[in-house]
DNA sequence: CTGAGAGTGAAAGTCACTTTCACGCGTTTC
DNA sequence: GAAACGCGTGAAAGTGACTTTCACTCTCAG
């Protein structure tokens, strides 16, 4: 499947992605929505288009995108490696503590919350996560 | 300062605790609520009073001592390591991504979106964790 | 006392991730 | 076009948190 780059379209500022890069946002972007895919899971997707490409560039390109903002990178307790995901509405994780599954959970901390919160304790906040765990749907039967 | 180990009778089923794993939960609890100690600074606390005390001992008492659930273990992303607390009443956590420091924020999902989520979702939630990230008092000044 | 099982410490292993470094390729500058 | 430059690249070694292994020791019920 032949995918044409929107990165040009989405951030005109910032035309000249590196090509290696762009195929690691391509491929993250194709993951889709609620998918969760770690570094080496990135990595064999990415051999395929590319044979040759290095484990450390895969690397490099995901902590750059994150860095741009156009990947998210999400750490879960548990989970053995670090995962990415496109960018999209905040929400929440929810890990299946039996199968390792992640599920996307539409909760967001309130933002009136977080104002109030922020304003009581002299901090400010820039990223909020929020990770829950259990049994799902199917480990739960 | 000596201290008077509570174990029997918070749960008096289960009063034999091996001691080097009562030294470890001293060291939790004695730390304080809003304290998060690393294996490594337990280890080094340990090492004082039991001098001798293997790494592999604590690692092994905290791992124990959070499945009896008498110790948080907690994992922050960006943290190198995870960090232990004493339990408490639920709470976030908040991290300032310049120094690094760990504080509590009185904050939790309410019940009644936990059970609104999982229902919706057909999972079960069992543990939440919230974490907050930016810039603490100090280093925002 | 005695034997089984739990606990212990040292050391080696594992694994995600980072760093280093020499090379290459495209871009810019005469 | 040719030389100079710099970013991107891949291989490989390094790092550090945690885990596993294993032989030894301690504890305690019988």
């Amino acid at each position: 499947m032949k995918v044409t780059f929107t990165l040009s379209r989405r951030n005109p500022a910032e035309p000249k992605l590196p090509k290696n890069y762009q195929l690691i946002y391509d491929i993250v972007e194709q993951s889709g929505l609620g998918r969760h895919l770690t570094p080496a899971e990135i990595y064999t997707k990415a051999l395929k288009r590319r044979p040759g490409i290095g484990f450390s560039t895969v690397y490099r390109g995901l902590e750059r995108l994150r860095d741009l903002g156009l990947v998210s990178e999400l750490h879960v307790p548990g989970a053995e490696a670090a995962t990415y995901e496109p960018v999209g509405p905040k929400h929440a994780h929810f890990r299946c503590s039996e199968c390792g599954e992640i599920e996307d959970v539409p909760y967001a901390v309130p933002s009136r919350t977080l104002k109030a919160l922020a304003l009581e304790h002299g901090f400010t906040i820039d990223t909020e996560r929020v990770t829950f765990e259990g049994h799902c749907a199917d480990c739960a039967s």
